[in-house]
DNA sequence: TTGCTCCTCACGTCACGTGAGGTGGC
DNA sequence: TTGCTCCTCACGTCACGTGAGGTGGC
């Protein structure tokens, strides 16, 4: 039988089986006047095995060591593997899709944006974030750190705390305070009288839990991380943040 | 920053970086006198977005269309279609899983063999081939036939035929008497006197619903498939086939 | 002559990994 | 000088898909 009529009766394309010849996993038969393969029983029968193979799951190279492999001492070993395998890979696509129904849900309410896509807590965090300081530019930028620190490591604890913050109408009216005057110096100069005054502020309203580690005399601007962000802040800002940082350093 | 410090802190490697600078997905940025490359805040954003949209499922063209779509039009979808596709992952990994299962559980008994990846009614079929006639090269040939037809298309009916047949010691006797002629004539001549009557008692012993159904007339070995297993048996086997099929189709 | 099957290159897919060979900052 | 980070090619991965350009059988 030719080629076509081979890889028709096993349910694989011809340039599979071609495939198959190049890396040695079927052998090469002989070929007609006109270099037509030819193929006989054995060929479909072992065709067919491949592909019951790699239907498992099996790897080609996994199929051509099951198949060299008379006495099937490694089919066990690769079967075993290959179900945990697939359990890890389950596993990750329940998760996957149990983020994508909370997401699928969230976009029936409104319109969706690429930070919507993160665990629930923050997903929620942003939420209220955003419904409580519509308008604020710092605000915005606040929610769209959070994201980013959801994606890089442990956050579960500030979140939390944050979250339990938000509940309370007091502090959200006190942020929403600091919130205005740290928008109203994006177009402040530099030397601006009210930055001392905010950086204070802000520094004794934020709780401890939430304030950063920082060694004291340590040169802000000399993390590539933090003065990434500061340089995403006009000047005025950049020195309410430095001072914030610098009271609780003790400085 | 630089990228290595990017990449950390977001969790990939600069090699990614690279490849998602080379794709258009992150802009490239400036560079040092050294021709090193200087991140942002904004950068380091765009990347964790970037990141969260993968980490999600979605391909890096997928992220790029929903980076650009500011409104988020396009996210649900994606986000739709996205987790159809992981539904559909999802029940092929629990299907191999069990088939796997099934499999390794057999391998708790003995040297497992690459037949054995077959659906469970035809293992069970197999088995039972096997141990009732553990000698016949013939019955053999017939497992190898049954593996290679549970893989390509409806074999269901008949297979379900050859398990009830084999609850019966009656029928198993008169078959092992059968496989023992068969087997007898792999070294006769092809005009064995034996064969004729082989044939009629094969012809008869099968039953219908287990018989092909063959136009009369039609050349046997025209069929490339049949011929390749006519091939595959001694002379006088072949004959004894080709005398079966003549009797069914009423010749 | 037309349509079908077959043949051999050889590039494309997807998201990078992995050297190869070299330079810059401490 | 050593070790670390960065740079740019450019090939490799996995299992084929997909033309490109051509031939053989009915």
């Amino acid at each position: 039988m030719r080629i076509g009529e081979l890889a028709t009766a096993v349910g694989v394309s011809t340039r599979a089986v071609r495939h198959y010849h190049r890396i040695g996993l079927l052998p090469e038969p002989r070929r007609r006047a006109n270099g037509y393969r030819v193929y006989d029983a054995r060929d479909l029968l072992r065709l067919a095995r491949v592909r019951r193979l790699t239907e498992l799951g099996l790897s080609l190279d996994e199929a051509a060591d099951v198949l060299a492999d008379d006495e099937g001492r490694e089919l066990p070993e690769i079967l075993a593997e290959l179900d945990a395998d697939l359990a890890r890979q389950e596993a990750e696509i329940r998760q996957r899709r149990e983020r994508l129904a909370a997401l699928l849900h969230r976009g029936a309410a409104g319109p969706l944006h690429a930070d919507d896509a993160v665990s629930p807590p923050v997903a929620d965090l942003l939420d209220r974030i955003g419904a409580a300081f519509p308008h604020s530019d710092t605000a915005r930028r606040d929610r769209e750190f959070l994201a980013f620190l959801d994606g890089s490591g442990d956050a579960a604890a500030p979140v939390e705390l944050l979250r339990r913050a938000m509940d309370d109408p007091e502090t959200v009216a006190q942020v929403a305070e600091l919130y205005r005057r740290f928008d109203e110096l994006a177009t402040a100069a530099a030397d601006d009288p009210r930055v001392d005054g905010l950086a204070r502020d802000i520094a004794s309203a934020v709780p401890p839990g939430l304030r950063p580690t920082i060694d004291p005399g340590v040169d802000l601007d000399a993390d590539p991380f933090v003065a990434a962000f500061l340089r995403d802040l006009a000047p005025a800002q950049a020195d309410v943040v430095r001072r914030m940082f610098g009271a609780w350093s003790g400085r």
